[in-house]
DNA sequence: GCATTTACTTAGTAAATCGATG
DNA sequence: CATCGATTTACTAAGTAAATGC
């Protein structure tokens, strides 16, 4: 498999460009794969409410299993979730079950939820030749639906599943979470392909959606989503030349961005003392944007999503000016909740004029208010396009990124050092940028035991040193004493 | 030399950006 | 101007390989 890759890659860059738009001019694909369908529970795996067994309808108790997986996740402690998963989980029920179950603290999922323990703890100890048999069906279901072919090159599809039903988890304070996500069938689901090419054969007794042909778009497949509305893709993965050829570009902006930065940072500078607010406001916007790699921050519909902002969206409760503090001028304290719920946490030192304008911007507002209340996203990223082609807000980022890991390469390396000195400057340069740009992942959920199981070795090992140490006295003191009687000897 | 732990890789999918559309 | 479609970005979890412990 991989040296067959290894064959099929071309140089792409090399191939001529299509007209403006065009994004191939064959496009084949076996269609999105689906995942198998419900499996009832075993009749000695069973469901009980306010102590007594009850035997669910087919879908219920599939909603009842998704549930049950999830117990010993944070999640299902969650009121936000359990209201939600409860209001979905009736709308799955019989006319009797849902006169019956109400409650949900009266649910007892714990059966099921061993059940579930169990299958996963199997199949941790399968034996190495059933593994092996999990591994090549698997590896069958990639040669079938993970490759299509696009413009005569095969090329790799990055996500050809389509996404099981389950309990949707939104990131942070999700005022969806616990929801379900509905199962997805063929009905519900486009195919893009060319008009000359083999279109996918449906699963038996199923008819897509829709098959269309539009060579504009890069998606083979779409689909609704039932929580938010938003449509789903099917797509190649990232090495692909579709991927590679736009990841390309983006850097070639960011080359151009860097060209031109000292003018637009010029600009906006000069922007800080406006005769219009609304320019003060976006070039104290840029001013963050460029030096904190802050996102844009689009609006979002309150209610649909959790609450988080970028740039654009902050508001006046996520900033706090100080005149003066640890010995700085000027600091602005973020504290907000950024994409994915992450929290951005920082205190900067700012120019004067920033900080004028930001003193500015607060005044006669309440805590809920917009910082920027004469900005959007849209405003921002028209005026940087009209400053140099292709450039929006996440230019910045990419561009700021790249410079960081330039420099922390530059700065960290030299000629001489080995592969392993190497690797680590090259993990310490981007250890800088996932600083920058506030990248982190939290702990997992075996930190804490690994940090128990480090400390445990730490006290062993203070322990014999502590015992080393006074076997070294000891033993000192015995030398001295021998080394006297030696010299007595001597004499 | 096998079992367990840790480190790294990949899959899965949610959540952003941003231009187009009505 | 709000909504939507397409695409990128980024997290988490699962899977796998490497390292370490017994």
């Amino acid at each position: 498999m991989k040296e067959e890759e290894e064959r099929n890659r071309w140089r792409w860059w090399e191939e001529e460009k299509y007209e403006k738009g065009v994004k191939w001019k064959f496009l084949q694909h076996n269609g999105p794969y689906f995942p198998p369908e419900y499996q009832p529970l075993p009749n000695n795996v069973n469901f009980y409410y306010n102590g007594k067994k009850v035997k669910l309808s087919l879908a219920a108790e599939e909603v009842a299993l998704f549930f049950a997986q999830m117990l010993a996740h944070e999640y299902t402690t969650k009121k936000v979730f359990r209201q939600n998963f409860m209001k979905d989980w009736r709308k799955e029920m019989t006319v009797e079950e849902r006169s019956l179950i109400k409650d949900l603290d009266k649910c007892d999922f714990g059966k099921i939820h061993a059940m579930h323990n169990d299958k996963v703890e199997a199949r941790k100890q399968m034996s190495k030749e059933d593994k092996q048999v999990l591994k090549d069906a698997n590896e069958k279901l990639v040669t079938e639906f993970g490759y299509c072919l696009l413009d005569h090159h095969k090329e790799r599809i990055g996500n050809f599943k389509i996404e099981p039903p389950g309990l949707f988890r939104g990131r942070g304070e999700h005022p969806k979470q616990g929801m379900l996500k509905k199962r997805i069938q063929p009905e519900d689901v486009t195919i893009n392909c060319s008009a000359d090419s083999r279109v996918p054969v449906p699963p038996a007794g199923h008819h897509w959606k829709e098959v269309r042909h539009d060579n504009a778009v890069t998606w083979l497949a779409s689909w609704s989503e039932n929580i938010q509305g938003l449509t789903k893709y099917i797509m190649l993965n990232a090495n692909s030349k579709l991927k590679g050829e736009k990841d390309w570009e983006k850097y070639e902006v960011a080359r151009k961005l860097k060209s031109r930065v000292d003018d637009i940072r010029n600009g906006y500078l000069r922007d800080l003392k406006s005769k219009q607010m609304g320019s003060r406001q976006r070039a104290v916007a840029l001013y963050f944007i460029d030096k904190l790699a802050l996102r844009a921050g689009n609006e979002k519909e309150e209610g649909e999503t959790a609450d988080t902002v970028g740039c654009c969206s902050l508001r006046v409760e996520h900033i706090t000016l100080h005149e003066q503090l640890d010995g700085n001028e000027c600091v602005v304290e973020f504290d907000f909740l950024g994409k994915d719920s992450i929290r951005y946490y920082n205190k900067v030192p700012v120019i004067k004029k920033v900080f004028k304008n930001l003193k500015m911007f607060l005044e006669n507002k309440q805590p809920g208010d917009e910082l920027f209340d004469r900005l959007s996203t849209t405003v921002l990223n028209k005026h940087l396009s009209s400053l140099m082609p292709g450039l929006t807000a996440k230019v910045f980022r990419t561009y700021n990124a790249s410079i960081t890991l330039q420099q922390q390469l530059k700065e960290l390396t030299n000629m001489s050092d080995n592969m392993s000195e190497k690797l680590l400057s090259y993990n310490r340069a981007n250890r800088a940028v996932a600083i920058l740009c506030n990248h982190q992942r939290s702990p997992p959920k075996t930190f804490e035991q690994s940090m128990a199981n480090l400390q445990v070795k730490i006290d062993a090992r203070k322990e014999q040193l502590a015992l080393a140490k006074t076997e070294l006295t000891q033993a000192k003191k015995e030398a001295k004493a021998k080394g006297k009687s030696d010299s007595k000897l001597q004499t």
